[in-house]
DNA sequence: GCCGTTTTCGGCCCGACTGTTTTCAGTCG
């Protein structure tokens, strides 16, 4: 069992107390100890194994007792216990906005209504609204919501790569296997895919398929013939081998890597067929008299007028990253300490880390007011003091209130080396104010970036209504960088604006906006993000050194 | 259920907004 199922089972556990309405601080410690596991750096078993399982954060003996037997058994039965009496199609209605703990409980209490199938049902037949506490805005909300669940047929990369990768790399293992990669939406970075593509190439497929059928999160073949295997993972993540011969595999590897459009565009580029053996895709683009294009850019937009002109821009790289702007510490609602987070970014080889813990306007993250800010401050300069290897900046994440202004002075923001504008409240402004809001807090001179710009949450919720002209327009008029936020529920702003922005020189920070330590990686969701954005290593701040953010932030 | 330089009990982040009400409960961050 991976860290990630311990978690979601404790989080499970979590709901359904909170649905029982059990002694909240219970389902809090729950909670807490699955947070803690989603962000624990080392794998679960092996802390099993070491018997340090009681030295995570959060875990006392009965959870402990929990988590031992989850990975003995593979199940737990207090878990199973619960769930005869809250079945999990109860806990599925939790992800329908607005609808919390106590609605489920009366939905299932007093309708029976087990899952969202018969939720929606309800709604349709106008029950809801004759429930006690609940209106016909709420039941419109619900039908609201149930029918943005169903259009989101897609996972997040964040959930996907990983598994990916984790078979990618099981297939390598094998000797019949001589070339392979991931292929399709998930090679070309889009934050949402519908399924895990993987490209083969191998004398004997008889492997191949012994090998797939083996994986351990292989949950379900569907359909195995010649040439192709497919099937579900865990999650229900639908995934394809497809195997072919050597001498096709880079012709095979562009095909498979798509976009639909992108490969339709270059057939009517030049129809002959390319029969050849090529030893890379470069080649297989030079077929083309093109420059090679880079998955992420390989939507049709534009990139194979580009590459015929010569005119690719230079994708931004990961070795190009000098630090990240956007962390968040234990001060707030962070779980790392300031030097243990330095200490993994310099072993990213980072040259600087900005601290942005939350401002006081939200006290459930742990919000800083001006004294725990100063306080923090403090702790920087002697840590900065003690070790020169990295420089750790001042920063803030303060929250953007209604009216646009912040909730620091501008006296407490000028001591600060990086200052991140966020919205974390009012969501739901109607367009002009929500965009008057945000110019307000841009033309606020202590600002240096705004974050996660959108607000929105991939499957979860939409972004709010913006005039993103009159954004781009008062971003480059007030030189504010835009947040790329890397977390793979975010990816915010999109690659579409990403791209926009870049036509209006308005630069950009790569965040992590990390909670954990480990979360600093996230950054190359937000790279994936940046380059399908069509971004430079120019247009992308933390590419450059502090210095050079600092002489640019100067207003 | 966790935690403890107040350790075996008694605490444990809260404030704004929304919808349903007519003073409040539920949701969200």
């Amino acid at each position: 069992m991976t860290n990630r199922e311990v978690a979601k089972t404790l989080d499970n556990i979590a709901d359904i107390l909170q649905i029982k309405d059990e002694n909240p601080f219970k389902v809090r410690a729950y909670r807490q100890a699955a947070n803690s596991i989603y962000g624990l750096d080392e794998n679960i078993n092996y802390l099993y194994k070491k018997g340090l399982l009681g030295d995570i954060p959060g875990v006392g003996k009965a959870i402990q007792a929990k988590i031992e037997e989850l990975l003995d058994k593979g199940n737990l039965e207090y878990y199973d216990a619960l769930l005869q009496e809250v079945p999990q199609g109860v806990l599925d209605i939790l992800t329908i906005p607005g609808i919390g703990h106590k609605t489920v409980q009366i939905l299932f209490a007093k309708l029976g209504i087990i899952d969202i199938n018969e939720l929606l049902q309800a709604a349709l037949n106008q029950k809801i609204r004759t429930l006690p506490g609940i209106g016909a805005k709420t039941e419109c909300a619900i039908i609201n919501g149930i029918e943005m669940l169903k259009e989101n047929k897609h996972y997040t990369l964040g959930l996907v790569l990983p598994i990916a990768e984790e078979l990618l790399a099981h297939l390598k293992e094998s000797e019949q296997v001589l070339n392979a990669a991931l292929v399709g939406s998930i090679r070309r970075g889009k934050p949402l895919v519908s399924d895990i593509d993987i490209l083969v190439s191998a004398e004997d497929e008889a492997g191949v398929r012994y090998n797939t059928a083996n994986f351990r999160a292989v949950k379900q073949i569907i359909n195995s013939e010649a040439g192709h295997i497919e099937g579900l993972l865990q999650y229900n993540i639908p995934f394809e081998v497809i195997i072919v011969a050597d001498k096709d595999y880079y012709k095979s590897l562009l095909r498979t890597t798509g976009s639909k459009d992108h490969i339709k565009h270059l057939q009517i580029l030049n129809n002959r067929d390319a029969a050849k053996d090529y030893q890379s895709e470069y080649q297989v683009y030079s077929f083309y008299n093109l420059d090679y294009i880079p998955p992420e850019l390989r939507e049709d937009q534009g990139e194979i007028e580009a590459a015929a002109e010569d005119s690719l821009p230079q994708l931004v790289n990961e070795d190009d990253i000098q630090g990240d702007l956007h962390v968040h510490s234990n001060w707030s609602d962070g779980s790392g300490k300031i030097a243990e987070i330095a200490q993994m970014a310099d072993s990213l080889n980072y040259s600087y880390i900005a601290i942005t813990d939350h401002s006081r306007s939200l006290p459930i993250s742990g919000g800083l007011n001006e004294e725990r800010l100063m306080a923090q401050g403090q702790e920087i300069d002697q840590l900065n003091a003690a070790d020169n290897r990295i420089k750790i900046l001042k920063g803030t994440e303060a929250d953007i209130l209604k009216d646009g202004s912040l909730d620091f002075s501008a006296e407490t923001l000028r001591e600060m080396d990086i200052v991140i504008g966020s919205i974390h409240s009012n969501f739901r402004l109607e367009k002009e104010k929500q965009t008057d809001r945000i110019v307000q807090a841009m033309k606020n001179e202590n600002v240096d970036i705004i974050g996660h710009l959108s607000g929105r949450l991939l499957n979860r919720r939409p972004a709010y209504e913006l005039d993103y002209d009159r954004i781009l327009d008062e971003a480059s008029k007030n030189r504010v960088i835009l947040e790329m936020n890397s977390h793979p529920d975010r990816l915010d702003i999109d690659a579409e604006l990403a791209r926009k922005a870049r036509e209006y020189n308005i630069k950009i920070a790569i965040n992590s906006d990390a909670h954990h330590k480990q979360d600093l990686k996230l950054i190359k969701y937000g790279l994936m993000n940046a380059r399908r954005g069509w971004l430079e290593k120019k247009d992308v701040v933390n590419t450059w050194s502090w210095e050079e953010i600092k002489a640019y932030i100067k207003k």
